[in-house]
DNA sequence: TACATGTGTTATAAAATACTTACATATGAT
DNA sequence: ATCATATGTAAGTATTTTATAACACATGTA
């Protein structure tokens, strides 16, 4: 169960889902954990924007990633879904927005 | 209690949250509903870019509006808050996403 | 009449996000 | 050696989102 510890880390998380991409991400790693360059094949993506959208749902803590070595000797990171569930209502939108900040990303 | 139909359902709601602007519209919403240029106001934004947050809101169904007379005889535009509560987690975004679609938007 | 307060829209600029192309490195198999 | 497969990243482009500025119109009040 997730749970947000101020206005910001639930933007994080919800920018994260605004995706559709990662949500097919999402998708794919509720089946088991996969490798990237895997990932890449079976969504049709480049491996390139894979790493930007896997990135993002790793800073929103939503997946993580372990290097392994396969079968054929070569080195693959695999990536895994965290404990995805949550529960959103107005009452938790009002509460964490106090500690919500408006800002200029770069 | 929000029911998602599908992927695009799901994820146009994420969109409409994905935003620190639209989250603190909802607080301000969550305490009573309000017209667009006292919203404006509170949330110390302009009204063009309020309009355009409200719409995206509005197109995700989670506000509603109503034209109404105020005291002075002025019309004005009410946005009230619907029912935002929903359960988000892995099965559901597996189960969604046969029914995303990966598109451009114009 | 001029001012303050409403709604509503268009045009434009700025910022952020999404995506592509090209490259570098490493391992194992043919 | 060359091919196929893996990671990783830099750089440039395209698209989308967010924000601003400038209008139009209407109502009530000083």
């Amino acid at each position: 169960m997730i749970y947000f510890n101020n206005g910001d880390e639930l933007l994080l998380v919800l920018e994260a889902l605004s995706n559709p991409q990662r949500l097919k991400i999402i998708a794919v790693l509720s089946e088991g954990r996969q490798y990237v360059s895997h990932l890449a094949r079976e969504l049709g993506i480049s491996r390139p924007l894979l790493y930007l959208h896997l990135q993002k749902l790793e800073e929103a803590n939503l997946v993580s990633s372990d290097m392994e070595i396969l079968e054929t000797g070569q080195a693959a990171k695999y990536y895994q879904l965290n404990d995805i569930h949550f529960v959103l209502n107005e009452q938790l939108i009002h509460d964490l927005s106090k500690s919500l900040s408006i800002k200029r990303k770069k």
